[in-house]
DNA sequence: TATTCTATCTAACGATTGTTAGTTTATTTG
DNA sequence: CAAATAAACTAACAATCGTTAGATAGAATA
């Protein structure tokens, strides 16, 4: 009977096609312009196809907002949990850096139509967004909350405010940054060395 | 005869009100989320009116979106040319902080709406604001060259990357910052004093 | 006062929206 | 092979969309 583990293979295929046509064309076009006839056309179905898979266009677009941040959050978990326990401030914020930017790149429609459509969304589905937003914050928190207790942040420096900066200004790469006509890497090395210097207390002895 | 320069006064405020209105409700939903019978009752007026004023949809967005531009670029240019010319380098990027934040929030309904729908915008609205907006980066610019010239920016710094990561954190605010629950000031010289500390050569010597 | 212009309203147009119901075709299971 | 389930299709619904045309008040002008 071979093992019988995957359910409705074919479903989760279409599923997936679905949310990936949705994140791209959120990400163009806005949540309201976006009709469920164009998903099911860049999925290549028709419309009423759509609604065997999800229970409306709120469904879909919650489910992307979701997916946006979990492999972003996925990304950065993952890279910090490698370094060493005795990781230095700067290590550590770099990381986090790196790899937030090479998530936001490579899951580019997902992540694009998360910061860009959060704000014009249903309620509900902002609502449904809530937890896996406050759940990467946190871990934003528990980064920095750890670089500071190695002791490589300035005293007068506000913790939340520099997350706030940190991420608004990484998330707003996505509106000129152009992976193909330049790496990652040296954006994040770019990004790190400037917001790095301004937080760490080693950072200083310049001329 | 009195001087007969003011014409159409009526015309004008109502004008102004559909393009208010239009802007808080943009920033709110999105461009395709908002109809034009939306911005009417919120014109107080009917939807066929609101075309005695505009020639479409699409025109009262590039205008919304202009004046979201414009005034920051005002309200940062004044401020900037009544600094003696010898102001060192962090007077100069301070000032343009403040100030882009100020107006920012002062205008918060134009300002948000052009953060947050400018990605989703037909093609010949995001033409038509091409301009304004080239020309605040090259305000920027200014201000940033001028704080190199005067010797106060680390060797090291990509002066457009900074740009770039500077306004894209100051318009990031608009997501959760609150006027109303903390002074603009304040947020100002928390983000300054973060962003200086790693552009300003003097910024060192910390322990 | 008669006329013209300004600013608005009303009513309708074809197109498109999210969603649903019923049907048909693949695929899996017994 | 037969029965059952999965996954798609077609066609239509009421509502709403941007936009237009023509009518109608009020204000300014002559």
């Amino acid at each position: 009977m071979a093992i019988a583990v995957t359910k409705k293979p074919k479903a989760n295929v279409s599923r997936a096609r679905i949310l990936d046509a949705a994140a791209a064309l959120f990400r163009d076009q806005g949540y309201a312009a976006v009709s469920l006839r164009a998903i099911a056309a860049a999925a290549g179905m028709q419309s009423g196809s759509v609604y065997y898979h999800f229970g409306s266009k709120e469904e879909i677009v919650t489910e992307v907002l979701n997916l946006g941040i979990e492999r972003v959050h996925d990304q950065v978990s993952t890279t910090i949990a490698t370094l060493p326990v005795d990781a230095d401030a700067a290590t550590l914020i770099k990381t986090g850096i790196r790899n937030h930017l090479k998530a936001l790149f490579a899951f580019g429609a997902y992540t694009s139509a998360n910061v860009r459509i959060y704000g014009q969304v249903p309620a509900s589905a902002r609502q449904g967004n809530l937890a896996v937003r406050r759940r990467y914050e946190g871990l934003w928190d528990d980064i920095l909350c750890r670089a500071q207790a190695r002791g490589g942040v300035q005293g007068g420096i506000d913790l939340a405010a520099f997350r706030l900066l940190l991420i608004g200004s990484l998330n707003a790469t996505l509106e000129w940054f152009d992976p193909k006509r330049g790496r990652v890497e040296d954006l994040a090395e770019c990004y790190a060395d400037i917001l790095l210097g301004g937080v760490l207390t080693y950072g200083g002895g310049r001329s």
